[in-house]
DNA sequence: CTGTTAGCGCCTTCAT
DNA sequence: ATGAAGGCGCTAACAG
């Protein structure tokens, strides 16, 4: 279809010039920022553009213009499910908007974290998506210091505009639909301190079971990383303890309880006979594992929408998108 | 630490000011692509920019050097493990080499894989890394024409240079170990057929097979998609078959070999007992599943050195890493 | 609405 | 080794 070689890269001045007007008149009728003129000329410079393939230099374009329509997100790791899952919704909400995505990773390392958003910066993101918060976490200070648009999500430093899932609900409908099943022995897995979801979660657990009169001691509270391993040893330690075995346990991620299925596979224990186990983000490994697992679903998209918003949003606001129990296979009522 | 408030951003007229040279000698100084000067003027630059905090302006300067420092990275998605996996080898190896990898998901269609293109072209990208290739696409062609440096890979059209994985090879040690262990039927669950890699994989089992005097019938050949729930429906048609059913599948996919778990364990089997499950990748869950899964691992950093290194490469080379055979507790011995 | 003019910040001849 | 000058492609004032 297009017969143009394009050895030579078309600018405003070609365009310009075939279309035999100014190469600002161009420039105009091409903004895509204003309403599009519907005059004559601007039709016609329009479709010559067009025919000659002209794409707009986003370096020059950029360097004239503040904005770059581009936003830069920052988590731990792609490989992660879940923040896969918010970056894809957060490239899909930005496209919808005209802007353009770019992710950086940058583990659990704080000084790694900085270096990715200095790299994020140099590309002249026109914002900053954070899915990386600790509560004990500068950057975000550091962010606002300087003036630099950000919205942290996921995760919050309980400072800065965060888009948010509502934790402490999701965590109170996990712990809930356990003790609606009839469960006293309950345990609860949580992720890394320094995250507010873990710490949200868990709240909400409690007062699921504190509104069901259920005893919550510190021994079947584990706090631990985010991934499957993590979620496999808390598991071995909470299963093989003999008689005093929870019949249930709350996982505040898929991961880990996905590490906890394993676990009790290997302890010879049938989940969702011998022991309930909840999830939390509900990704869609979940209701394909060999007993699907129920889980707690999060609005990723709701939560980006809301991050997009904050973003261009004047000051520091909290959005929290209410998740949804998904109950599946891997909880039973006690006693079968 | 540092004291200056950037309210103002720091560029060359500010460090040259500063240093009481011109802003050419600032640039050269600064210049990152040639053995840094050890003059005293340098040296004094240096420290003076970075005490003002000056960081180059990417878009002045890539609008006047032709090159970005920006490779574009094209998957169909993130939340698939394997692209993830990819696409952190590429980031992780580019920054290795001083550049930054900035991805585009395009999903499984064509037209939406030429809007990502353009939209990663339109960043002045110095190169493309396309995970995406079907054997009948026309975009690799398309990007030969317009000499647009580019790199497939893990798929390839069979013409631009490309990155792979040793496909052959790791479907021949998936099907071999199977024969090892005494299976005689044998099912093999492969990608989608645009896939290079669905059918070298395939190809490979077929040797294993052949070498082993096997024979696998049409029948017990299933060509689907690459995610879990494809693995699920295949797996069903073939375990549900009574007598006919396979002893042993390999599934060209961890995805398509956890559907397959999840079928079996619907169907009441025991993986590794009742039948043994081969998956391909060995992304970390394989490892983490109530049944250990046997895979077949893939060198995505090795892939990934070699994608950047085509990169730069003359004309069209193929590079095929070799993946190695993990074997764990999902194949077991035939009858025990 | 159109064209003219003047840069955005940086790099790169070309002289010194 | 250094400085002066021009321009990458585009956009934003400023006239007309």
């Amino acid at each position: 279809m297009d017969e143009q070689q394009e050895r030579h890269i078309v600018t405003l001045k070609d365009v310009a010039a075939a279309s035999g007007v100014s190469i600002s008149t161009v420039s105009r009728v091409l903004d895509d920022r204003t309403p599009p003129s519907r005059s004559a000329t601007a039709e016609r410079v329009r479709r010559i553009a067009d025919d000659l393939g002209y794409r707009r230099n986003m370096f020059a374009s950029g360097l004239r213009r503040g904005a770059t329509g581009t936003i830069g997100v920052l988590v731990p790791r792609l490989t992660d499910h879940v923040m896969a899952l918010m970056f894809e919704a957060i490239e899909r909400t930005a496209r919808a908007r005209g802007s353009f995505a770019v992710v950086a990773t940058c583990g659990d390392d704080p000084a790694e974290e900085r270096r990715a958003t200095e790299t994020l910066l140099d590309r002249n993101v026109d914002g900053l998506v954070l899915a990386t918060a600790r509560l004990d976490d500068t950057l975000p200070a550091l962010l606002r210091e300087r003036g630099v648009p950000h919205v942290l999500a996921l995760r919050t430093d309980g400072v800065s505009p965060s888009a948010l899932g509502d934790d402490e609900a999701g965590g109170y409908f996990a712990a809930r639909h356990l003790v609606d099943l009839g469960h006293q022995e309950i345990a609860v897995i949580t992720g890394p301190w320094f995250t507010s979801s873990a710490r949200d979660r868990l709240a909400g657990a409690r007062r699921a079971l504190a509104e069901g009169g259920i005893e919550l001691p510190d021994a079947r509270v584990i706090s631990t990383g985010y991934g499957i391993e993590s979620g496999h040893v808390a598991g071995r330690s909470l299963l093989d303890g003999g008689a005093t075995r929870p019949t249930a346990i709350f996982a505040a991620n898929d991961n880990l309880a996905i590490g906890v299925v394993a676990a009790a596979s290997a302890a010879g224990l049938t989940v969702g006979r011998d022991v309930s186990v909840v999830g939390y983000n509900d990704i869609p490994l979940a209701a394909m594992l060999p007993v699907p697992l129920t889980s707690v679903r999060t609005a990723f998209d709701q939560i980006a929408a809301s991050a997009l918003d904050l973003l261009g949003g004047t000051d520091g606001a909290v959005t929290r998108a209410l998740p949804t129990l998904i109950p599946r296979a891997s909880t039973a009522a006690l006693g079968r």
